[in-house]
RNA sequence: GGCCCUAUCGUCUAGAGGCCUAGGACGCCAGCCUUUCAAGCUGGUAGCACGGGUUCGAAUCCCGUUGGGGCCA
């Protein structure tokens, strides 16, 4: 049999990192075993539902390459694939129980049942519905629920994939409803339905359903059908320890996405939120991940997300970019910088020194801070405190005798021979010669050419900048320096 | 509160009775390298929640306690 796995994202909000988590699993599983990823819209709570997030949620799961075999926007055999368009095949499941005696109609009043709630709290009673309304057999032409007629006594059985029986007294559980006063399935219903008519074989879910799938089995039992495989999946823990939520502040996939993480960082750091592939292997590219991915290499114990090891992971992906790669996705943030567009042929000429800013740059957003000062335009920012740097500090006479000597230096070297390996030759002579250390003469001209005292390696900064912007830049150095005011 | 799940370094985890004096990764600390910042390299820090069993032998199996989490309100 092969393996049919469905993601069922609500929308109602923003794709959410432990959601999207649970979309990796069933996609790693389906790729893993050449089966079918199936994405399921689950909107049958009209009142929840956020306009245009549907598109956000499918949209993360692009960006994140998980693609889908059957669902918005291709269709497939078992379609429709939001659960609005298919209400006719829950009423009647919910009608055929309802004939057969498994499921009852319920008029009761929401005022009666938070009453029933009330006084079941006052007397320490566990709550849930009393089954007034089960043997009544209640016509259909009122408002109704439907509810499903639960077991009274002995215990529901819910195999788990990854915990095995896991048991539950039916005394405990209430009759559910099935289908709204509305005509809307709940998801206990819709889910059920779906998923078998779907054929999945195996249901991919947070453990906070654990507590509902004794529900669900029975739900089966009554419909006469096969239950699929059922794996419950530790939720992801927030650095409190609850539940990942909002309140924890990034959990949007969107979000991650503008701060500048890769979503191939994303994907390998929550694949291996609950799941590893051996002793030592940490870095993996999707297609690794899909090839040797297992539902029993899955733990039990819900995970901390630490955004720490995110960023860790996002600056080595970034490392490991090709540099063409890597600047073309940082090209967005500098053109947001400088305010103007870059075009193909300007932005590799940053290729040779590319790989040395890939070795800085953690977050994308960060490209433009060591790029922006090759294609700015007019004077630089700083300040002249910065461009004396520590060998020179309050001595702006001493710096501006450095900075004319660097000048005098480089511009004799001839136009070919711009290159980082003179460029560092000369420079570091200069500075024996003038009996001073490198980084004393060197920061100055660090300053002066980037405008900041954290930048890229100098000589390849230098060799990139072009010699005509460097002595340049110097000469605006050494004005100010010349100027006692400041 | 009731029911359910769970428990190895601060964090993510390896470990399916002897290979464990518990391995890796992130973090942290120290050193090296060094033109800033990084990266890199070397070394170090730190853990089987506790108590009972079972067994020749337990991180691994069983029971309990405690802790954490989820669900229902």
């Amino acid at each position: 049999m092969s393996v049919r796995v469905r993601y069922g994202p609500s929308p109602t909000g923003e794709p959410h990192v432990g959601n999207i988590r649970t979309a990796l699993f069933d996609w790693l599983l389906a790729r893993r075993f050449g089966g079918q990823f199936i994405v399921r819209i689950e909107d049958t709570d009209q009142s929840r539902a956020v306009e245009g997030t549907e598109q956000l949620i499918l949209d993360a799961l692009t960006w994140l390459g998980l693609d889908w075999d059957e669902g918005p926007g291709i269709g497939g055999p078992y379609g429709p694939y939001r659960q609005s368009e298919r209400l006719p095949m829950y009423v009647e499941a919910a009608h055929r129980l309802v004939d057969e005696g498994k499921a009852y109609r319920c008029n009761c009043s929401p005022e009666r049942l938070a009453a029933l709630r009330k006084s079941q709290q006052q007397a320490k009673q566990p709550p849930g519905y009393d089954r007034r309304c089960r043997e009544l057999r209640l016509p259909g032409d009122e408002p109704h629920v439907v509810r499903l007629g639960m077991p009274l006594s002995g215990d529901t059985i819910v195999n788990d994939y990854l915990r095995g029986d896991v048991s539950f007294q039916n005394s405990l559980l209430d009759d559910h409803v099935l289908l709204k006063r509305d005509g809307f399935p709940t998801y206990h219903l819709a889910s059920v339905v779906d998923d078998h008519l779907m054929e999945i074989t195996h249901v991919i879910r947070g453990e906070e359903w654990l507590s509902s799938a004794p529900r669900h089995v029975q739900t089966y039992a009554a419909l006469g059908w096969d239950e699929p495989a059922w794996v419950h999946i530790p939720i992801i823990r927030g650095p409190d320890k609850g539940k990942l939520s909002k309140r924890h502040g990034a959990t949007s996939i969107r979000q991650y996405a503008e701060e500048g993480f890769l979503p191939e960082a994303l994907l390998n750091f929550l694949a291996l939120l609950g799941w590893s592939k051996d002793e030592t292997t940490t870095i993996m590219s999707r297609d690794e991940i899909s090839q040797s991915f297992d539902l029993d290499g899955l733990g039990l114990a819900s995970a901390m997300f630490d955004i720490e090891r995110l960023r860790e992971m996002n600056a080595r992906y970034i490392r490991d970019l090709e540099p063409g790669d890597f600047l073309r996705r940082g090209r967005p943030y500098l053109e947001a910088r400088i305010g103007r567009s870059i075009d193909d042929d300007a932005l590799d000429t940053l290729i040779p020194i590319a790989p040395d800013i890939q070795e800085r740059v953690k977050l994308l957003p960060e490209f433009a801070d060591y790029t922006d000062f090759f294609f700015s335009e007019g004077p630089l920012d700083y300040a002249n405190a910065e461009l004396m740097g520590r060998g020179y500090k309050n001595k702006p006479w001493a710096a501006l005798e450095s900075v004319e000597a660097s000048l005098a230096a480089l511009r004799e070297i001839e136009p070919s021979q711009w290159t980082t390996p003179v460029l560092e030759s000369t420079l570091r002579e200069l500075a024996t010669s003038r009996g001073e250390k490198a980084g004393a003469v060197f920061t100055p001209i660090r300053v002066a050419t980037t405008g900041k005292r954290i930048a890229p390696p100098l000589f390849e900064t230098l060799e990139t900048l072009g010699q005509e912007l460097t002595v340049e830049r110097l000469n605006a150095a050494a004005e100010r320096l010349a100027r006692p005011d400041d």
